[in-house]
DNA sequence: CATGAATGAGCATTCATTCAT
DNA sequence: CATGAATGAATGCTCATTCAT
């Protein structure tokens, strides 16, 4: 668990395909080793073991994706905007990174289970949405729904279920462009929403009568 | 290994949390043998191998979702509506899976490297949405997108994480008020967003000047 | 852990030569597999692993002991001449099976820390000469000893050594002609002694003055 | 590889209850890098791996023994003197390296694996022993025996195996007194025997009828 | 001299799967 | 039909040892 040489990581994506195709129980060390070069024994002296590896990853990829979207979260606008511009954050480097995307949607279960990186799965995609939508209420620049948790789920899975699917698709020529469209969409579907518009200005919370 | 008696296939539910607690890969058909009182050797005689049990389960989740949203999409409503009930019928039928639908999640690279699941993963989730989305447009009752598939793959997503996100947190004690409630939240993210209305009548598409 | 059929059991004996050889850790059970003529996977099917093979093996050698001994022991003559048959008995079956008592000796401090087997060595080796020792004072057949546990243990010595060290030599082309050479040297010394006698009548306890 | 210099070999004691403990197999070199201070590394650079620890530690062990036994042996006395004290020796060193005993009887296997053990063991042990027995036929301190190369096997079990089993015991709170008393209890039976004195002055060998 | 880093070679153990009954 | 017993095939991980600094 000694903080791997700069050389090593960067080795190690090497491995994220791999991982990516055939999941992480399907893919051996030996393999790991071989696609990436180093000898299993030295992944062994770096790292604690299979799980080490994809951790390692992953945890690489939600720290990228956090520290784009705070950034975006960060700016002076309101919170619609930086909403947008979060969407925006986080579909670009997802589309950067497919391998390691299709990666975590693989063993999204595993990923689950080991505690580091389940908090920083949350910390990256859930909780700068949750506090984007509290904002907003705040600022005026998005509505004050009913139940703020569900809904930043629900966003945070619109994003996210849209980048992995582009991320599943294969790595696109563009990635930039791909985020982009995705991005438009996403932001479309959560700010306006698909109803057309009433008669009589806005939706009311007649829909349950 | 067609149609395992119905003794056998309701004795095997009794896997589906193991699997979502472990994955299958960190499932042993021993494990499966004894949670589910099935020698492991019948499991064979009855099934082909361990990744038939995973999909044994998750076809019958696939199938009551597809099945449930189906008679929700076939109603004689607008596609608004409809779409409306389609979220609460795949909700209504997560909730009440929780572990089913962990293991789907946990497994979902897995799955998704399964022929039939991967098929039947799409037309159980993503094609009654992408079908209603366009409905909705004829019908007048949605709005038209700009990017249809991309949009439908967000409305998929939003609904899916909410469901599965509510199914991780374990079995609740009351499944259909939690997805009533999820439903409701659901349903007013995706048909109104979340944006405050504009001064001059709704929200036009110049967010990006 | 299931009791092993007698045509298994037999055929880990082929195993003893090995390991008494090489010593437990130098054998690899793959060695075992190969050398019984038993799948490695069937060893583990049968047997908790590389030392539950020692333990087999040993816990026979101590039960066949324990069971001479045993005979020996419980005869109707004096101590003094129990003792003599006790020996004999136990240098019989120890020349009888050279490869396993070797495995015994090349191996004691794993056996020593085998728990079951520390208690099988105790029983078969020091219990009945402590027994027989205490026998002897009461019948008048034995002298009386100032520290009969540690007599006990030197007597211990005595005939183990001799048998191991016999057996160590490897196999003989007539053990039981050996077994009578050891246990008349070993019974002439731990009965008669080695000093010669005194003047007045035998050697009292004034060696120590 | 030769000549450790002293506060390394001081230190390497301290392996010696791991050793004993765990067995050599059982102890990585890791591990008696850790117990001793001494870096793995270091530890190869001074010896020719984990082998040559034991034997470096053993060696020292059968050093000291046979001096001590040496010197006993040496003095003027009669044969029958000098054998108790070589018996108070030999105890009077195990007694005061518990652990190295025990490393050496659990390893026993190995140190006969290990040629120049194999022959320090047997000078140490054996040779004085067998030298005595000769000497004191010739001096009359001891009886002719019939079979004097098995007896004197006998008499080294009989010391090493009390020795052995004291050190087993764990460290005592005074060897030299331990030592005394197993001493006494040593000599008292090879010298004596254990047989209750016969009407007509001594034993004749007429036991085996 | 000493040692932190790296690794080649090995191996016990696991488990899905088969098959005789 | 069902299943206890048996096993082939696979692989994660360990550790003694080396070597550059």
């Amino acid at each position: 668990m000694r903080k791997l040489p700069a050389k090593l990581a960067s080795q190690l994506y090497g491995a994220a395909e791999l991982i990516a195709e055939r999941g992480l129980d399907g893919t051996k060390i030996e393999d790991i080793a071989e696609a990436t070069g180093i000898p299993k024994a030295t992944i062994y002296y770096h790292l604690d073991g299979k799980n080490a590896v994809l951790e390692f990853l992953l945890t690489d990829l939600l720290e990228m994706i956090a520290g784009a979207v705070g950034v975006a979260v960060s700016s002076a606008e309101d919170a619609r905007t930086r909403l947008e511009a979060a969407v925006a954050a986080q579909l670009g480097v997802m589309l950067e990174h497919p391998f390691l995307c299709r990666a975590l949607v693989g063993d999204l279960g595993r990923a689950t289970r080991l505690p580091d990186l389940a908090v920083a799965l949350r910390s990256a995609f859930y909780e700068p949405i949750e506090k984007l939508l509290a904002d907003g209420v705040a600022d005026g620049s998005l509505r004050q729904v009913a139940d703020p948790g569900a809904v930043a789920l629900s966003v945070f899975g619109a994003i996210t279920v849209a980048g992995l699917s582009a991320a599943v698709e294969g790595p696109s020529a563009d990635p930039s462009a791909d985020a982009a469209r995705f991005s438009a969409a996403v932001s479309e579907l959560i700010l306006d929403g698909l109803a057309t518009p009433r008669p009589r200005g806005g939706h009311e919370s007649d829909d349950r009568p």
